[in-house]
DNA sequence: GACCAGGCACATC
DNA sequence: GATGTGCATGGT
């Protein structure tokens, strides 16, 4: 079978098993971006207490995080692990977003999709995954967000090799589905909440929806 | 108590 | 260019 009819064969009967899942899980397109940077590593459980500690502050702006000084913003965000390390890497987005943008999300998101990608890699504390996920769930554009379920799942699956890298994968994608960002934002949706459930580095395949005909792993 | 979570930067070979 | 390590909390 071709990779593009395992990719959609994948999607529809995930979306079929559970549905639509109504990602990403925050409010504004701020919120998206400091969820993407929170959640880096980190169960996302922890990252929404962090994310209610900056909102009771009513830090949750760029203005509110412009202002906060580091290390009062690393225990708001403490819960979310990694906190000196998060709270830099929230200083240095904010620094992109006022030096390039004038503070304006608005203007960030007019760029070209390539431009803007390019621009928030550059940014320190935010790579692919993280650069994509602002892409797709913040700005809308269609980009397919790349994490470690969505290698495992389809390795064991059998449609990766074991040592494929972040582009590789995203290529697999891109050049098999059609650029659609709802698509985009519900399949990628869709591999968390199946990786979740059932595919764990331990893997529990017991009443996994792809268990038989798509994925024969164990 | 070990394992894991919606990564990334940096050092070292 | 590949491989290893630090960063850290909280749930299972």
């Amino acid at each position: 079978m071709k990779k593009k009819d395992v990719l959609l064969k994948v999607y529809n009967r995930l979306y079929k098993t559970f549905g639509p899942q109504h990602w990403w899980p925050g409010e504004t397109p701020f919120e998206v971006i400091v969820g993407a940077i929170l959640t880096q590593n980190t169960n996302w459980g922890n990252v929404e207490k962090a994310i209610a500690n900056l909102k009771a502050e009513g830090l949750l702006s760029p203005e509110g995080l412009r202002g906060v000084n580091h290390n009062y913003l690393a225990m708001l965000i403490k819960p979310s692990g990694y906190f000196n390390i998060k709270a830099g890497r929230l200083k240095h987005f904010i620094e992109y977003l006022y030096k390039r943008h004038g503070g304006s999300l608005k203007k960030m998101f007019s760029l070209d999709m390539k431009i803007l990608r390019h621009e928030l890699l550059e940014v320190k504390g935010i790579g692919p995954e993280t650069a994509d996920s602002i892409l797709l769930y913040a700005g809308g554009y269609p980009m397919f967000v790349i994490d470690a379920y969505t290698v495992r799942i389809f390795q064991r699956i059998g449609l990766l090799s074991e040592d494929v890298t972040y582009h590789e994968v995203q290529d697999t994608f891109m050049d098999s589905l059609s650029h659609d960002s709802k698509m985009f934002n519900e399949f990628h949706a869709l591999i968390v909440r199946l990786g979740k459930e059932f595919c764990r580095p331990r893997p529990r395949c017991e009443g996994c929806p792809l268990k038989g005909e798509i994925c024969g792993y164990q």
